[in-house]
DNA sequence: GCTATATATGCTATAATGCGCATATTGACA
DNA sequence: TGTCAATATGCGCATTATAGCATATATAGC
């Protein structure tokens, strides 16, 4: 499939885009580890590691691995137009990833030293 | 479903992608017609009538009736985001997106009067 | 009215996609 | 080596999208 066609197709989706929309929000330069996303969201994990590693395949993501923890961000390798569309979807509004990025912050801080060192805390989140 | 969701799905597929760089790429009030898209992208008029119809439909495209002639536009009124979509989009090239546009030149030469006056013409152009 | 042309759409088979569950893989640590 | 926690993935099922063909709709002109 064509790099673009694909690009676009990951982004067709609203557990996709929430999880975009969550990594822009904040600036880390490490990234966000799944089962911060997880709590954040409020998915299945399975969801959340699937959806993730489409973004990936499709270009978006990045993944570092650290310890047995692994961290997602936004590709620093993004073509032009790609950086053109993730700036346009800084733009997008909508109730649903408000809400997303206040229940990460609180996740987030729960964090030691940069790093999450906490499991799935849903019920802590909530 | 939600509206961005579903404006991402209509660029997620290649056919769909073409004619937007395709309506794009030319910058007329009017738009193009059916037949000119068909002409240039070489596609079966159902399938080209159809794809408009979803990228009209996900709030990309205008459609004005003039005669039994349909011209296609993007839309004068797009949300910010979706304008920095299209924006990013101008960016992407491809050699598919290149030949549809040469085509697509050649055949709004057989315009009159910024109109289009000829039907199916095909072989005229390839 | 009838005909011709441009465009849209109903239908069906096929393919792609997403979800949920269970399970596999990986790394940390004892 | 064994266990635990975090992440990934194989599989079956339901849903959805797509292609192709035929046909319907709409408009112009006679």
């Amino acid at each position: 499939m064509e790099p673009a066609t694909q690009a676009f197709k990951a982004l067709a989706d609203p557990t996709r885009l929430r999880l975009l929309k969550a990594l822009l929000s904040i600036e880390t330069h490490r990234g966000i580890c799944v089962c911060e996303l997880v709590d954040a969201l409020g998915l299945p994990q399975y969801q959340v590691s699937r959806q993730l590693g489409q973004l990936k395949g499709a270009g978006w993501l990045q993944s570092e691995r650290r310890g047995t923890w692994i961290y997602y961000r936004v590709s620093a390798e993004l073509e032009p137009w790609q950086t053109g569309v993730l700036t346009a979807l800084s733009d997008l509004r909508g109730e649903s990833f408000q809400a997303d990025e206040t229940r990460l912050q609180r996740r987030l801080a729960l964090r030691q030293e940069g790093l999450c060192v906490v499991g799935y805390e849903a019920s802590a989140i909530t």
